[in-house]
Formats: structure tokens, sequence, C-alpha cells
DNA sequence: TCTATTAAGGATATAAAATATCCCTATTTC
DNA sequence: GAAATAGGGATATTTTATATCCTTAATAGA
């Protein structure tokens, strides 16, 4: 169980996406380069994030993406589940349904113990990722890198915006 | 990012094995046939389990599984790693090593940040599994299921433990 | 000793999901 | 009108999950 490539694509895209001036955009091919990463897939991680309500686009020349929320309004959750889907990452298949005791006509009162369980384990794990602010990590990331290189990757971010 | 039925399967084998009486072994085919599972694919989850030292196994007639600790001393997170695997369910590939802004033979200090971040959520999901123990499973069941289905089951059990 | 039954594990087949590329359309900027 | 963009459909490739089959070694019981 590994989360898609494309969830690590999009955390990145969307911390490069929060140092864009107000107004500017950033286009796929810029994002994909900075990156490198295959323009064409990212993209589809980058549609996700626009149909999310993650992201604002436009076209044309010197169109792309930008945030539609400020950093601290959106969460790890928000990227994460935008492409990855919200799905519960362990699926019961009520297999105490074929125990061969059972009367006919018997009927469960509620989930089985089993998926509650692992289903509280996925929420903690959803909670964790809820937690976490883009806003944090860009905080983070500006104690993590030195300011030569945040400095010289912010204007080549500059340089490519619409 | 859906964990394999086989640790649904492994979570449900468990529950039963911790029923059965000391010094008694249960099938892979009982198992299947008690799960409505395919014996040949339910037996490389039990071999998982029996590989990570969960289960203890016999050979022969009256051969099979029996757990190898008590249910207070197995977790959740055992049975599940043992089937899933411990790998981490986020992979970072670094792709900030890919920056064009980098200076040549710049090295990274740590981790990188998103990788951290991912990895807490995934620490805070193994950390709710390895709270929850078998024995609390077999109470939440023994309180799910009703007095009368139950004991046919173990009955049924008992009938095939060798 | 012989036979039936079992777990272990290798080989292989099938189905589903992740990864990736290509191409067409509508929109926007210049 | 030309160039660049996001959106999205179609398709291909690779990897993983699911499943079956078969052989081997061990064990129990007749």
């Amino acid at each position: 169980m590994i989360l898609k490539s494309q969830v690590e694509w999009a955390l990145h895209c969307c911390a490069i996406l929060a140092g864009l001036p107000a107004g500017r955009y950033l286009s796929t091919k810029a994002l994909a380069e900075f990156h490198g990463l295959p323009k064409e897939y990212l993209s589809k991680a980058l549609q996700s994030l626009s149909q999310a309500g993650l992201v604002d686009t436009t076209l044309g020349p010197s169109g792309g993406y930008r945030l539609a929320k400020a950093p601290a309004e959106l969460t790890f959750l928000d990227i994460v589940e935008a492409v990855e889907g919200n799905a519960r990452t362990f699926v019961c298949n009520n297999i105490r349904a074929n125990n061969p005791c059972r009367p006919l006509g018997y009927c469960e009162s509620g989930p089985c113990a089993v998926a509650r369980i692992m289903w509280e384990a996925d929420e903690a794990w959803r909670q964790k990722l809820r937690s976490v602010r883009l806003s944090d990590l860009i905080e983070t990331l500006s104690r993590d890198i030195p300011a030569e290189l945040w400095k010289s990757s912010f204007e080549w971010v500059l340089e490519r915006a619409g």
C-alpha cells in the first residue's frame, strides 16, 4: 500500500505555488521542469487539484495555476485527498457474512469490528494530515533550505510566472 | 492506496485462532471455508503470518495454525505488517534534487520536509494499530456477536481443529 | 510401512491499478 | 491570426494484487 507519486508531486507543486505573488500563475511546463517531472502526467495531478477547488487556473500564454486559498487554509489532507481520493485505506468485504453457522436471514447490527478498528487508524492518519497546513510546510522549508537556494528558486519561478 | 484484502483475511483468521484451545491447530482449509475465501490464496496470507512468527504451524493430518503468542501480546500492527510489509506508505523520490537552481555538488542536510510530514502521518496510523491488541478485538466481537452464533461458530471450529 | 493430509513455496496466469504518452478542443494573450 | 495554455479522452506500458496449480517434506493414523 503506497501512495501515488502524484501525491508527492502535488505537495511540492503547492509549495511552489504558495510562493507566487498574488494574481500570477505558473504553468504545468514550469512546474514539471522545476521538479524534473513528466509534464503530461504531472498535468493530471494538477487537474485533480483544480477539480478539488484547491487551485485556480487560466488558459492561454501566461496561463497556469495558482492557489485558490491562502496557504494557511490548505491542509496536507486537502492535497492528498485531491489526488489520492478520500476512500478509506481499508475496505471491508464483510467476510464474516460467509460464516457457515449463520442462521438464514441473519442481519448485521453494524459495521464489522475489524473494519471499525482499521477505519480508526485510517482516521488517525487523516487527522494528522489535516493538522498540517501548507503554511507550516513553507515555514519548515524556509528553515531547511539555504537562503541562497531559496532566493534563486523564487527568481526562477518569477521569471516563468504569467 | 488500499490495503490488500489479505490484511482483512489475516485479521479475521487470527480472531478465530485466538479462540482455539491450547495445543490445537486449525487448517487453511477450515479457515478458508469458514470465511468463504480461496484456500490457496489464503494460504499465502497465513504463510506471511508464519514467517513473521505470529503463528506456529504443524504438518500432517490435524495440522494447521495456532497463535504463537497470547492474544494480548499480538497487536493489529503486528498482523497488518506481517501481510502488508512494514514499508512506509509514502515514498520520497526526492524530487527537490531536480531543482535547476541547485549549485553543483549540493547535498541535502536531511530528509525532505514533505516526506517528514507524510511519515509522521504514517506513524500516527501505525501507532493506532499498535495500540489495539488482538484481545481487544475478541472482546469487542464477543459483545457484537449474538451468543448463539458465537457458540455455534466455536463448535464449528472445534470440530475441525486438530 | 503405507496412505492421506497438511504447510511451504515456486511457477505461472489473470485482473486491476499506477504510470505515462499522445492528441484534440476551447480559451486566452499578444 | 498565431502561439501557448488547461482540460480531457484514448491508449499503451509497467507494476501490483489476486488467484491457481504443482511439487516437496513432514506428520498422523491405519
